[in-house]
DNA sequence: GGCTGTGAAGCATTTCACAGCG
DNA sequence: CGCTGTGAAATGCTTCACAGCC
């Protein structure tokens, strides 16, 4: 990807896959939104749906369904449309969300312990197996995680393997965090703060940005309110 | 824009301002960026900058600023560059916010409570002036606000006349309390669950979604790990 | 007959490259 | 002389439209 692979904002880079054609970072970034609405499908026990009907509940084209699961394969039946159940399968296993992972949170802080406790992340395909802070809170026992100090996390990520890494601290410690998280073997960091990290090339750092995003909204609002 | 007007990831459409071409959404969503990185700058007494230098700090290219920024007018001064005050209140003036915003907020659990004690808020335009919540916390006293119930919201929402919601509900009300907010006055929502929330085209929606870019980050994890 | 998968066209965004101002 | 602002080129993404399979 671009310069440092950094922020989704800004790199809207294409990844090239081991073979064949590179497929751009927005249709992978796609793919989450259609795997849940697929799986609200499932729970309502529908089994068969074609890309119009799709396209419709997700608010995008048909079109561009069937072109973003082309970079990936066949998954249809022309006349038919698409098995609800399969192509859940086929795009868990693209994501490779068919398998779990181990992540770090490093802030304990109102937004960590948001993030630990959001129901979320229960149904899918990440654990929490690893929490950091500073202060009080380190020694403190945290669904069956003991809290560990910032000086451990490249050890300790080394140690277990972790690969993704959530960061929920004030932004002035931002970028020493992702510095240990990186050297400890992390390779994908959520970022929640507002400050672009810089990262290695093959470090994809994504961000979380509701101030952001609420300041480009107000862009569009109109004055009197 | 297209369909509905809604997530961020979906919709790069563009939006006609009152006057001229049309300026793409993206550029819009950049400007916080930009913002925030002048800002930091301004706090390090940085006076002046050129787009070189500030691609440098925010990982973009020279050129995309220097575009990004000919949408809006002529901030620089050839030879020298941007005075990054100046540039500063600018882009502060074309998003609106130099004024202050009244924000009702739906959902007082664990986010809802990282939301309003989170910092990043207070040196923003953003004040949250509304809680709603169901159960338990009616009633209760936060930031001297009372949250209130749900079924509040549209008459709320009218009376103090705020125009930004901020979602932090699970899943199956999402919805529901869209179209509250909507009914209110609401123009600007900002939505922390996975869910597509089905808007008018005059609404606009952005989805907060960590889930979401954790699972398209998977995509790019070496298998091993 | 209906609907997928996909060339080819159409748009949108980014980057190049440089005229021209401070 | 350096750097902005911007036509024009290049690249990237989306949509059209239809051949071909089920």
């Amino acid at each position: 990807m671009t310069p440092t692979m950094n922020n989704f904002l800004l790199d809207e880079g294409a990844y090239a896959g081991e073979a064949g054609h590179p497929i751009p970072d927005i249709v992978i970034r796609r793919l989450p939104i259609y795997l849940r609405t697929l799986t609200a499908l499932l729970e309502q026990n529908v089994t068969s749906i074609n890309s119009e009907e799709l396209a419709e509940s997700i608010g995008v084209t048909a079109a561009q369904i069937r072109r973003d699961l082309s970079y990936f394969g066949k998954f249809g039946k022309q006349g038919k449309g698409y098995d609800v159940r399969f192509l859940t399968d086929e795009i868990h296993h693209i994501l490779q969300l068919d398998r779990p992972w181990n992540c770090a949170l490093v802030g304990y802080g109102n937004l960590g312990q948001a993030i630990v406790h959001y129901g979320g992340f229960v149904p899918t395909s990440f654990n929490i197996s690893a929490i950091f802070d500073r202060n009080e809170t380190i020694g403190q026992l945290v669904n069956g995680l003991i809290v560990k100090e910032v000086d451990d996390i490249t050890d300790t990520v080394a140690e277990l393997g972790i690969k993704i890494g959530i960061i929920a601290v004030p932004p002035s410690s931002v970028q020493a965090i992702a510095d240990r998280l990186i050297a400890g073997g992390v390779t994908a960091i959520l970022n929640y703060a507002p400050i672009v990290i810089k990262a290695p090339a093959h470090v994809m750092v994504r961000e979380v940005d509701p101030i952001g995003a609420m300041q480009s909204m107000t862009y569009y609002l109109d004055d009197r309110g």
